[in-house]
DNA sequence: AACTAAAATCATTATATCATGATACTTGAA
DNA sequence: TTCAAGTATCATGATATAATGATTTTAGTT
């Protein structure tokens, strides 16, 4: 069994296992980009944020492309996608 | 939004995102009930295998009923078991 | 060059998780 | 009623994660 990949595909997990950054990836699939707007929709702390956005990003479910100031983000992930996608469900 | 859910959810998430317990997961959903099989097939330690057994419990992924002196487990959360497919798609 | 907005990083403390080994509980059988 | 098998719990130290506030970097603007 290819080890490796089911330790990468753990650590996406638990990097998605926590409500902020569940709703931080949800709100990049439905609007990508906003990032400032996600800070102030939700209510997180700068620092709090951009740790998140980190976290992500090393896990590569997101990537980020620079524009001007802001950094635009989206999901590149596609099961982190579709996880996010069950655990909304029936949510709101 | 049902804050209480995600929450919840997200410690489900949690609770999976482990490699061993993935595959104590994939386990229960292919064959149910062997624990102790499931100790040697992986190779865990007997301690380890029950405290990951009871995260699993406590998070309502999976339940035991006792059979005399072995205790049979299986995946109840349906999510979970949808999440566990995905993470092991392609792996093998 | 100085200023500002956007974002990242650092430092700290508190808390949670992991791995291990030892101990205790539960149940059926001798 | 003792015993062994199966399972759970406890105790510990090592490591990881979370939350917060302060500082720094990056890039566009004046």
């Amino acid at each position: 069994m290819n080890m490796e990949r089911l330790e990468r595909r753990a650590e996406m997990l638990k990097v998605l296992s926590h409500p902020q950054r569940l709703c931080i990836v949800r709100g990049l699939i439905t609007y990508r980009c906003n990032v400032g707007k996600i800070q102030e929709t939700l209510g997180l702390t700068q620092s709090g944020l951009s740790q998140h956005i980190s976290k992500l990003k090393s896990a590569g479910i997101i990537k980020g492309v620079r524009n001007g100031k802001e950094i635009c983000y989206q999901v590149v992930d596609q099961d982190a996608l579709r996880i996010v996608d069950i655990m909304f469900e029936g949510i709101e």
